[in-house]
RNA sequence: GGGCGGUUAGCUCAGUUGGUUAGAGCGCCUGCCUUACAAGCAGGAGGUCGCAGGUUCGAGCCCUGCACUGCCCA
């Protein structure tokens, strides 16, 4: 019988087969529905890891919380898609392949462009995707049958669509200006793809002689004095009185002896350096500016790999900084060298590399961006896209308002080529869908492709319509757009989701809504809300990098302790716009949380078989829904039903308002701390099969132990996929009503478990007992040992222990209570709380130091509620302002600290007869 | 330089429109192998909420300044 458990839990056990059965049998597949359905579909869009990628925790934490939300809204009713795939990752996966083919001898130039191709996508069939298996592992309940990755056809089709509608309506252009271009890449890379990182260096100062005045100098200050080849001016601020005499003047450039102007300029500052500044405008984005401004010549001294031009004379051939060591040397040697400065600045470094990004004047292609950004940011202003944690939208608007055309060519050889030929009669270019017979301007032949593709976020923008069939009109792409959410991590915030939004409004507002009507900019986004989460930091809250070797591996974490358990890690401790410190230590606690659950199951099988043998059978399938007990029930059914009840409501709630740690801790407080601690303590009370005439009693008991038991496992569900799912298949005996409790139904509230004073008659019992067992301590009592206790109380209170005599006795380890009229222990043998008096006649040798100890904290601390309490009320601005409830209860509170504390300096009297 | 955060128990973090004695997990101390669970049970200690002012009947929460600190952008 599957109600065999195995006495620890052992995660290792169960996880690969629910893992493999939840994608055998298609679980998570969601057909696409006929019609639009009546209530909104919860669709969400896996931020597609590169094809090259392993999973790291930063992905386990994203998809821990969109499983959870996605599971959530599967069993809340919802059509629910959560739609995964890859990147093809442009640069990373043609380094991934090139650097296969350097342990071969082979360089990509040798093989051909098309060989190449060929050969990347063998690469992919062989080792890409490796990460949407780790995610099948972990079990995320993606829908595997629309896997997408972003060189699939529909999606390439997609692309150039995109493309040739921005160039047809002028907002995609070509052109020479300054890009990021990565040496090592051999790629125009966007502002974005560069990293900054400070880093010392020298600033050098250098003496330009003065053209028409022999024996004069200008020294100027540079960082960068390689790029000094291709100088074209020096720049001055206008106002600058040092260097009025040498406006309109010419400069020799020293080494190379081309004539330079000495120019004005107000982007100069003149506290800089020397306030003389070189131009370079082939090689910095501000001297090109000053280029533009002052139709200077570019001259461009680098070629593709960073090495000198022919430009550069006699330094022709070498490598950026090899140059710039003998250009140093060389202006050292005639003099022209001065000062040089210990100076930080910030250097630009390839995001995929880390190469010095070398600033550099090349053809692009370009997107002018501002007319997307001005819907994108309306999006956002108008409320159609909501960010959580809100303080994103603010840094979102920052980037947007001060956005730069974003250059989308990268020359490259794997990604979407870009769709526009070159003529070779007329030089012109011909943009089109399909490749063009003729040259739409000569009508010349002699067309050639452009050889650039595009940025791959370029596609990866476009996917929450392109995965449903954009640009054609497509059933999916009714129903599913706009997507319901997205979840990611903020670092590309600009990368991916700004673009989406701008792709997203631009393209889907020509899109017209399923009724044929015209589509808003509400309809239009590409999805409602964002839910940024943090960095998964180790525990030391260090980055976790390669280099540092505290690099956690998820996969390797959730061997060790269980996916459950690494899962429920991650969403306790993810409160929104908190970086994660990761503990294992953590994890710790919630595999032991998972142990927790599996031995409860253990206790209620044990029961369930127990009643059988007695002939005492409850089939799962004919539990009560509601979960309502009877009004005459034992107060530990009634109340666990109304906790339950509760903590649905509050998990329900967490989650809509992607409150994952306080949704955890609900989950976990209700489990072990309500059900575990207290309920499956009591219930043991009730559980006696053997005696026929006890059936009354043991069967609801058991009926409503189970019960809870099956509601739980579907609350802690989402959380614990695959603990839950083995515990809930083995409470049906392999039977259950669904194939996975991922397919039942999330617990709603019920209102008709909570009834008028169970809550506070079952705190006031559970005070009893906890008080109880205080003093049990205090008093050295043996843990085996029983002992009677006496109680005086309010007859309520009175009524309530009597009736529940049993819980008292079971759970404090009390033989019997007694309700004395009149009091006559002594203070060390007695506990006072503010509904009642208890205390117990066990015989202990007195310390009354330690007593008295313990009755003066008390007595401070009543007194520290009653001066608080005191100041208050006596103040009439108080009496008059504050809401009466609050005005009540604190006088409340006042008249028992003030009770208590006359009882506890009554103790102290008496315990002094005793010293 | 511009922008956005953070500072609450030994650690990691919650703390809702300002309202009655500031919470959780882990860790720590003490006692228990009580037949679901020692990955457990029971009890306990531990915080002048970064600092200084201000607003208010009332501030961990709002305002101002300061200190320290993290991130993003240039």
């Amino acid at each position: 019988m599957s109600h065999d458990l195995s006495k620890a839990y052992d995660p290792t056990a169960i996880e690969d087969r629910w893992a493999e059965y939840w994608v055998r049998e298609r679980l998570f597949k969601t057909p696409s529905p006929k019609g639009i359905p009546a209530r909104a579909p919860f669709t969400i869009l896996l931020p597609p890891p590169n094809v090259t990628g392993r999973l790291h925790m930063g992905h386990m934490l994203n998809q821990t919380e969109m499983d959870i939300l996605t599971r959530w809204h599967r069993m809340l009713g919802d059509t629910t898609l959560w739609l995964p795939g890859t990147d093809h990752a442009g640069i990373a996966t043609q380094m991934m392949v090139e650097r296969q083919l350097a342990s071969e001898g082979k360089t990509r130039q040798q093989l051909g462009r098309e060989a190449f191709v060929e050969r990347v996508w063998q690469w992919k069939q062989h080792y890409g995707g490796a990460i949407l298996d780790q995610m099948k592992r972990l079990g995320a309940s993606v829908d595997w049958s629309r896997e997408y990755f972003t060189m699939d056809d529909n999606l390439s089709i997609a692309v150039k669509e995109a493309f040739v509608r921005l160039y047809e309506q002028g907002l995609i252009y070509r052109g020479a200006y300054i890009v990021n271009w990565c040496p090592r890449c051999q790629t125009a890379i966007s502002d974005l793809e560069v990293v900054h990182e400070e880093q010392k260096g020298k600033l050098w100062e250098i003496r330009y002689p003065v053209a028409e005045a022999p024996g004069q100098f200008l020294t100027i200050a540079t960082t960068r004095p390689e790029t000094m080849l291709g100088d074209v001016a020096v720049a001055v601020h206008p106002n600058d009185e040092r260097y009025q005499h040498l406006h309109g003047k010419h400069l020799r450039l020293p080494l190379i002896g081309r004539k330079i102007p000495v120019i004005t300029d107000e982007w100069v500052s003149p506290e800089f350096g020397t306030g003389a500044v070189k131009i370079t405008p082939a090689h910095d984005p501000n001297d090109f500016a000053i280029g533009q401004r002052h139709g200077l010549p570019f001259i461009n001294v680098m070629d593709d790999t960073a090495h000198i031009t022919a430009e550069g004379g006699a330094y022709s051939g070498l490598d950026r900084y090899e140059a710039r060591k003998r250009i140093l040397a060389d202006l050292e040697a005639q003099g022209l060298l001065g000062a040089a400065k210990d100076h930080t600045n910030a250097v630009g470094k390839c995001d995929r590399c880390k190469t010095i990004v070398e600033p550099r004047l090349s053809t692009q292609w370009f997107i002018k961006v501002q007319p997307l950004a001005d819907k994108a940011i309306a999006a956002v202003e108008q409320g159609h896209v909501r960010f959580t944690p809100e303080q994103y939208a603010k840094t979102y608007f920052e980037w947007m308002r001060n956005i730069h055309d974003w250059c989308i060519s990268r020359q490259l050889w794997w990604g979407h080529r870009i769709p526009a030929w070159h003529c070779r009669t007329c030089q012109q270019i011909t943009v089109a869908r399909e490749t063009p017979a003729m040259c739409a301007h000569c009508g010349s032949t002699g067309l050639q492709q452009e050889t650039d593709v595009l940025d791959t976020w370029f596609s990866s923008g476009l996917l929450p319509c392109s995965v449903f069939g954009w640009p054609n009109p497509a059933h999916d792409l009714d129903v599913f757009y706009p997507t319901q959410l997205l979840v990611t991590g903020f670092d590309i915030l600009f990368f991916w989701v700004a673009r989406m939004i701008m792709l997203g409004c631009h393209f889907m507002l020509d899109v017209p809504m399923p009724d044929g009507s015209q589509r808003e900019l509400k309809d239009a986004v590409p999805f409602r809300e964002v839910y940024i989460h943090a960095l998964v930091r180790d525990a030391e809250r260090q980055k976790m990098s390669k280099t540092k070797g505290n690099v956690i591996d998820p996969i390797e974490i959730a061997g060790k302790y269980g996916t459950d358990a690494v899962r429920f890690t991650l969403a306790s401790m993810a409160s929104p716009g908190t970086d994660i410190a990761f503990s294992e230590a953590r994890t710790e606690g919630y595999r032991a949380f998972a142990n927790k659950i599996w031995n409860a199951a253990r206790f209620i099988f044990m029961n369930v078989d127990k009643a059988a043998e007695a002939g005492i059978r409850i089939h799962p399938n004919e539990l009560p829904t509601g979960l309502q007990v009877s009004a005459s029930a034992p107060i530990e059914a009634r109340w666990i039903t109304s906790q339950l009840s509760a903590t649905a409501e509050e998990v329900n709630k967490a989650l809509a308002n992607y409150r994952f740690d306080d949704a955890a801790r609900l989950v976990y407080g209700f489990f072990w701390g309500d059900y575990c601690d207290w309920y499956l303590e009591i219930v043991k009370l009730r559980l006696d099969f053997s005696d026929p005439a006890s059936q009354q009693i043991s069967k609801p008991a058991l009926t409503t132990l189970l019960a809870v038991f099956e509601a739980s496992l579907r609350l802690l569900s989402p959380f614990m996929p695959f603990l839950t799912e083995e515990l809930w298949h083995a409470l049906y005996d392999g039977k259950p009503p669904a194939k996975s409790v991922a397919l039942s139904s999330y617990p709603q509230a019920n209102i008709a478990t909570y009834q008028s004073g169970l809550l506070k008659d079952m705190a006031i019992l559970q005070d009893l007992i906890v008080t109880t067992r205080a003093l049990r301590k205090d008093l050295d009592v043996p843990e085996r040992e029983l002992v009677a206790i006496e109680l005086s109380a309010s007859e309520d209170v009175q009524r309530l222990a009597a009736s529940n005599r049993d819980i008292i006795e079971k759970l404090a380890r009390v033989s019997s209570i007694a309700f004395p009229s009149e009091w006559k222990l002594g203070p060390a043998n007695t506990r006072k709380t503010v509904n009642f008096t208890l205390g117990t006649p066990y015989e202990k040798q007195i310390d009354v130091a330690a007593e008295r100890e313990r009755l003066q904290k008390k007595l401070e601390q009543y007194e520290k509620v009653l001066v608080n309490a005191k100041r208050q009320l006596d103040n009439e601005a108080f009496l008059a302002k504050a809401p009466e409830k609050v005005v009540s209860g604190l006088k409340k509170q006042a008249e028992e600290a003030a009770m208590l504390r006359r009882e506890t300096l009554d103790a102290l009297e008496k315990l002094e007869q005793f010293a």
